[in-house]
DNA sequence: GCCGTTTTCGGCCCGACTGTTTTCAGTCG
């Protein structure tokens, strides 16, 4: 997969021409190629061999930038970066990255000083070389001081369940001030993305009245320091370093706002284009007849804005400019999948491997969340790491399963599942008779992580042959923060998936949320459907349920795409279809 | 450098905060 190296290479010629000063419309056409390559689900070196008229194909590319893409695939290298590198030194980048230090303040330092490094730029501003600098007193360079000083926590994004419950502990704070109208949480966290780089909270508060508000948000526990202050908008340092922003407006244009600072900033950018060509003017106070700002035409509500522009209501998890502005417009968005559609678990560890609590503690606590149906799914004999489930005492787990559904009644059904272990010769760590008494098997890959892309591959397609094998857990093994995927060829796996008839999990553990959105829209259009399972070793982790499903949202899955959604008598027919 | 529900040329989103600017540039999101 070299979609995040092609990414890199077009962000750099990006970067590179912000420092050359170059037309900001060729520096953004760099960057939104390179976002593009992002969410492509596919290798763009496959996309590629069909030569380049494919890759032109893809929205944001045109002649110049397929031109580069192609010649890194075929060398490696791209001419033009080292055309750019001649004029200025590829070490800029990393000053770039400091907070304060943009192209200008960057490309004068390197001018008056030469400064290339960021080391460089610290013992210069500690030694005061920058006295009668435009843009460089006192306070400015020792915020670029400090900018440095964090940098070694700086670009470290918060998993979605940290940043979920520290927002939510903020919002709850907040809404207890008297002079707080309303409050809500916004930008990428409202999304639902899998990772957060900073916390968006968006207040309404009574007239004259945001002094209030700002005391207590600064105030805060978890507060470090404060890095900005305005009369619309606060921003903060957490403890652990993530950057909190409080904006406050009108209750009149709550919903704009709300849709402004929800993002993405890609998406507002396409909506406000729209807007411009349409003879609107869309900014976080409403949207606006165009050069006539008195005439405002909607908001207060954030689907007010999207109606009037004559577009469907998209929902925050679906805003990232993949094509959902001409779906509104066309009336052909998903109908999501939701929280209520989902009645069961597919992936729950039990004492019987790793997992904390019972069979019958695990059947309750499902019944509790509303659920129809739970998986029991433990770790395979191998795994001794994980106290795996020896072959003699499976015998004594498919009996307590059993007794569990005789006592339980019909509030809930209990399904006996094992998550085996495929070992790194590629077999099984089951063999298939031990293999066909539990109802659903999840086949996963723990161990022989280091492997070529090839023998990964082929481990996991063997799997997928195996009749008794109904899904694949964590298909990429990517750990948020931790480990990057395995090298695994992801559209051979989702190819083989579809002939197979092999279902997919989205593992809803916030370290893992894999398969990602990304790859739920590819296993989507090449129908291949999804389990989502909690992974969850403990009561309070089966919760982890809710952001498998938001992931699954993002990746614009329906009802009929996510197999949670089925009843138990009708899983018990489509877990038998395979075999 | 990209793109076209008006366009193959001439556009390309919008506003807040900081610093020291007395009307704005740089940076950020």
């Amino acid at each position: 997969m070299k979609n995040s190296e092609v990414t890199e290479v077009l962000n750099e010629i990006s970067a590179l021409l912000q420092l050359l000063n170059e037309n900001k419309f060729k520096i953004k056409a760099y960057a939104v190629a390179a976002q593009k390559v992002t969410d492509l689900p596919e290798d763009i070196a496959e996309v590629a061999k069909g030569g380049e008229k494919e890759l032109l194909k893809l929205d944001g590319i045109g002649k110049g930038i397929a031109d580069k893409i192609m010649e890194y695939l075929n060398t490696g290298r791209v001419g033009y970066i080292d055309e750019l590198t001649n004029k200025v030194p590829a070490g800029l980048l990393e000053i770039l990255k400091i907070p304060g230090m943009g192209p200008k303040r960057t490309k004068l330092v390197y001018d008056k000083l030469g400064i290339q490094s960021v080391d460089e730029l610290y013992n210069a501003l500690k030694n005061k070389k920058f006295d009668g600098f435009p843009g460089f007193k006192e306070k400015m360079v020792s915020n670029i001081l400090q900018g440095i000083e964090l940098r070694k926590d700086a670009g470290k994004r918060l998993l979605l369940s940290d940043a979920l419950e520290l927002a939510e502990q903020v919002v709850k704070v907040l809404s207890n001030i008297d002079a707080v109208l309303k409050v809500e949480y916004a930008g990428s966290l409202r999304r639902r993305k899998e990772t957060i780089g900073d916390i968006d909270i968006l207040c309404s508060v009574e007239q004259g009245r945001s002094k209030d508000v700002v005391d207590v948000f600064t105030a805060l526990p978890v507060v470090k320091s404060v890095i900005a202050t305005g009369d619309t908008k606060v921003s903060v340092l957490t403890s652990n370093n993530v950057q909190m922003d409080l904006r406050m407006v009108g209750l009149d244009s709550f919903g704009a706002a709300l849709q402004y600072f929800t993002g993405s900033k890609e998406h507002n950018v396409v909506l406000r284009e729209y807007a411009v060509k349409n003879g609107f003017t869309l900014n976080e106070y409403g949207l606006f007849k165009a050069g006539n700002k008195s005439v405002k035409l909607a908001a207060k509500n954030e689907d007010d804005v999207y109606k009037a522009l004559g577009m469907d209501y998209i929902s925050p998890v679906l805003r990232e400019n993949r094509s959902e502005i001409i779906s509104a417009l066309t009336h052909k968005l998903p109908v999501l999948v939701e929280p209520g559609d989902i009645k069961g678990d597919f992936h729950v560890h039990s004492v019987y491997s790793d997992g904390k609590n019972s069979v019958m503690d695990i059947a309750l606590e499902a019944v509790k969340l509303g659920y129809k149906w739970v998986v029991i799914t433990d770790h395979s004999k191998s795994l001794r790491i994980a106290n795996g489930l020896l072959v003699k005492d499976i015998e004594r787990k498919l009996k307590e399963i059993d007794k569990t559904n005789e006592k339980i009644g019909d509030k809930i059904r209990v399904f006996s599942g094992t998550e085996v272990d495929i070992l790194s010769d590629g077999t099984l760590d089951y063999p298939d008779d031990v293999l066909k008494q539990f109802e659903f098997v999840i086949a996963a890959i723990h161990t022989g992580f280091q492997q070529s892309e090839e023998q990964i591959t082929t481990r996991i397609l063997g799997a997928m042959g195996n009749k008794y094998v109904n899904s694949i857990s964590h298909p990429t093994g990517r750990l948020l923060g931790q480990r990057l995927a395995y090298n695994v060829d992801m559209e051979k796996l989702m190819v083989s998936a579809k002939s197979t008839g092999t279902w997919l999990e989205l593992n809803a553990n916030p370290y893992r949320l894999d398969i990602n959105d990304i790859f739920c829209m590819r296993a989507k259009e090449l129908g291949v459907r999804v389990t989502i399972g909690s992974d969850a070793h403990s009561l309070e982790q089966l919760e982890y349920l809710g952001l498998g499903l938001s992931t699954a949202q993002r990746g614009w899955l329906e009802v009929n795409d996510v197999v949670n959604t089925m009843t138990a008598a009708e899983l018990k027919d489509s877990f038998k279809s395979k075999k």
